[in-house]
DNA sequence: CTCCAATATTTACGTATGTAAAAAAGGGAG
DNA sequence: CTCCCTTTTTTACATACGTAAATATTGGAG
C-alpha cells in the first residue's frame, strides 16, 4: 500500500534509471524529454513516492514562478472576493501565489513585503492599507520586482503601476442616480482617512456641485476608536436619527459594509430606507458587497468589478516580468462601476 | 539615499568584517553571538540593504519555521475569522504562515497539501472540504507530518487531531432554547453534504426527540445547482412561505449564512421573524457570523469559538512538533457554542 | 552497414545558506 | 605575564536541485 520514499532528485535517478539532469528537465517541462523517456519516468514514478523539494528548485532558477500578494484585512468580503480573482488568474497562468495579509499593521505588511523580496518572488500586488502603508517599504518593492497596487492609490506611490476603480465615475453614477430620483443625498465617511474613502467623498462633492446642490459629509468625526465599518455607520446615524434628523434624507455611505450599519440604525429607529418607501429615507452603499442582495432593504449600491480588476492586475505583472514596460509613466487602469438597483435607495 | 544592496552573506560578510557562519548564527538567533559583535553587525546592516535568501536559509535546515494552512473558500467571513486566529497565534509563535485555499476543488487542495510536503513545513492546518476532499492526500499529510484538522472532521480521518466546536452541545443548545421560549424548531438543512452540516443535523434530532418533540428537516433537496448558502435559503423558505407554510413556526437553520437567506425570504413575504414579533415565525442560525448584530431583524444564533479553536490549532501542532505526541488515540478538542440571544428568535 | 540527427548521460560547477570541527583570537583571573 | 575559558574565524562539507558543455547512446534514413 505505502509507497517507498524517495526523498532526492539523485535517489530517484538511480531508482529509475534516468540521469538527474533528465530528470530535471522532466519535472520543469515534460515536453524537453522525449516521450518514450517521458513514459519511463511517469512508470516509475508511480511506484515511489517523491516530491521535488519546493526550497532546492526554487533556489537557482532565473524565475521562481512565484507571486507574493498582500491584502490589508481578512474580515472584508471585497478583498477576500479580489484575492479570489487574484489567484484563479494567477494559477491560470502556472503561477504559485503566496498570499500574506496585513491584519491592518503598517510593520505586519513590511515584513510580508521583505519575505517576498528574500522569496526573489517573480512579482508583487499589492492592496496597501490606505493612509498608513509604510511607504519606504513600497519604494524598496517596486525598486527591487515587478509591482502593481491594487484597489487603493497612496498619493506618495504616483510612479506605481495601479489596478482600481474608478472612483470619480462610481461614484458620480450613484450620486447622479440618488438625485435623479430623489433628495440629493448627504454623504456618511468614515474618520479614518483611506484613499478610496477620500476619492469617493470628492466625487461626491464634485458631482453634487455639478448638478447645482450643496454637498454635506457627516460622519467625518470619529465615535468609537478603532470601530468597525459597520459599527461606525450605525453609531452615526444612530445618533442623527435620535436627534430626528435625517430621517426622510438620502444617505450615500462610503462603503456598503457602513451602510449595512446605518440601515441597521434606521431600523432601530422604525425607519424603511427605499424608493419605493414611505418617509423619504434612502440609503445606498458602493461596492456590492457580497450580501447585499440579501439585506431588509436589499441594498442599492455600485458594484466594483473585482475581478477584471485581479485580472487586470495578474495580467499587467506578466507584462512587466515579461519586460513589456514603459519606462516613465505608470499604468493606471481604472475600472468603472455598475449601478446595482436594489430596494434601499 | 539608496543604500548599496548586497546579495549574498558571503558579499556582507567582506563589507562588514564578520565571518560567515557567524552572520548566519546572527540571523537565526542574534543572542548566540556575543553583544559587541552584535553591534558590530548591526551597524554594519544599517549601511546596506541586505535580506537573508529565503530558500536558502530553508533548504539546509532541520525546521523550517512555516507552518502551512489551508481553507476551503475565501468568501465566508466564518473561515477568515478562523484564519486571521490560526495567523495571529502563529505569528505570536514565531512561525512562517503559508496559507493556500482550495476554492472549493479538491484537485486545488491537493496541490496545496503537495506544495507543503514540497516546503518541509513543520505542520499543516487543514479546514477541509468537508465531503469532498481528497482522503489520500490526508493520509500522506499525516504520514509525512505534523497535522490538524479544524473546524470539519471527516468521517474517513477518525485518526487525526482535531480541533472544532462540539455541535451535539451547539446545536442541542439552541434547539433547546427554540422549545423552551416557544414552537418547537423545523430544521432548514443544506444538500450538499458536510461533516459539520450533518452533525448539527444529528444534534437537532437527537434533541427534539429527548424533548418529546417530532423533528421536521427541510431544503435537503437540491434547488438550483451550486447554489451559494444564502440563495438556498431564500430559495426553499420563498417556496415554503409562498404555499403558506412555516409562516407561524421556528426555524433553526444550519448555518447563519443559510439563515440570512431564510430571513431575506421572510421580508419578501413580509413576514418579520422575531421572538416579540407577531405571527410566530421565528429563525436562528449557527456559528455567529460578524454580520449577524446589524441583519434586520438582528440573528439569533450560537457562536462557535473560532479565537479558541485558532489558538488550539496552533497550539497543538507546536506540541506535536515539539514531540509531545501521545502515539495511539488522536486529540480531539471541541469547543463548546454560546448562545446569541437577538431579535429573529 | 554506416552516417546523421535527436536525445540522453556524464561531468562539473553554481545557487545561498546551514552546520560542524578545528584553529585562532580575545578577555579576565590569578 | 600566563593560563583558561569564551567567542570568533577558518575550513570543509552538506542541502537539493538548476544548468551548461562535452560525450555517449539511440533510432532511423540512406
Amino acid at each position: 500500500m505505502t509507497k517507498p520514499r524517495i526523498n532526492t532528485m539523485e535517489e530517484l535517478s538511480v531508482a529509475i534509471g534516468v540521469s538527474r539532469p533528465t530528470l530535471s528537465r522532466y519535472f520543469q517541462d515534460p515536453t524537453r524529454v522525449k516521450e518514450k523517456t517521458v513514459k519511463r519516468i511517469e512508470a516509475g514514478l508511480a511506484q515511489v513516492e517523491y516530491i521535488p523539494n519546493f526550497f532546492a528548485t526554487r533556489l537557482n532558477r532565473k524565475s521562481t514562478g512565484i507571486i507574493g500578494v498582500i491584502i490589508p484585512y481578512l474580515n472584508d468580503l471585497f478583498f477576500t472576493k479580489l484575492l479570489e480573482s487574484v489567484e484563479v488568474a494567477a494559477m491560470d497562468a502556472g503561477l504559485t501565489v503566496i498570499t500574506q495579509c496585513s491584519h491592518s499593521d503598517p510593520a505586519i505588511e513590511a515584513r510580508a513585503a521583505e519575505t517576498f523580496m528574500s522569496m526573489n518572488v517573480d512579482g508583487a500586488l499589492v492592496a496597501p492599507l490606505g493612509d498608513h502603508s509604510d511607504q519606504a517599504v513600497h519604494q524598496r518593492l517596486k525598486s527591487r520586482l515587478p509591482f502593481v497596487l491594487m484597489d487603493s492609490r497612496p498619493t506618495t506611490m504616483p510612479d506605481v503601476d495601479f489596478v482600481g476603480t474608478n472612483h470619480a465615475q462610481s461614484t458620480g453614477l450613484i450620486t447622479e442616480y440618488l438625485c435623479r430620483v430623489g433628495e440629493p443625498p448627504a454623504f456618511l465617511a468614515m474618520p479614518r482617512v483611506n484613499f478610496n474613502a477620500l476619492e469617493r467623498e470628492a466625487a461626491y462633492i464634485s458631482q453634487m456641485k455639478m448638478l447645482g446642490f450643496e454637498p454635506e459629509v457627516l460622519g467625518a468625526e470619529q465615535i468609537s476608536e478603532g470601530a468597525h465599518f459597520e459599527e461606525h455607520g450605525e453609531a452615526i446615524m444612530d445618533t442623527e436619527f435620535a436627534r430626528g434628523k435625517f430621517t426622510d434624507r438620502s444617505i450615500l455611505c462610503v462603503n456598503d459594509r457602513v451602510a449595512i450599519g446605518a440601515i441597521r440604525a434606521a431600523a432601530r429607529h422604525g425607519l424603511t430606507p427605499g424608493r419605493a418607501a414611505k418617509g423619504g429615507l434612502r440609503i445606498a452603499g458602493h461596492d456590492d458587497y457580497p450580501l447585499c442582495p440579501y439585506l431588509n432593504p436589499s441594498l442599492t449600491t455600485v458594484a466594483q468589478n473585482t475581478d477584471a480588476i485581479g485580472k487586470k492586475a495578474v495580467s499587467r505583472i506578466l507584462e512587466i516580468i515579461r519586460g513589456d514596460v514603459n519606462e516613465g509613466a505608470p499604468q493606471i487602469t481604472l475600472f468603472d462601476g455598475s449601478l446595482k438597483l436594489r430596494e434601499s435607495a
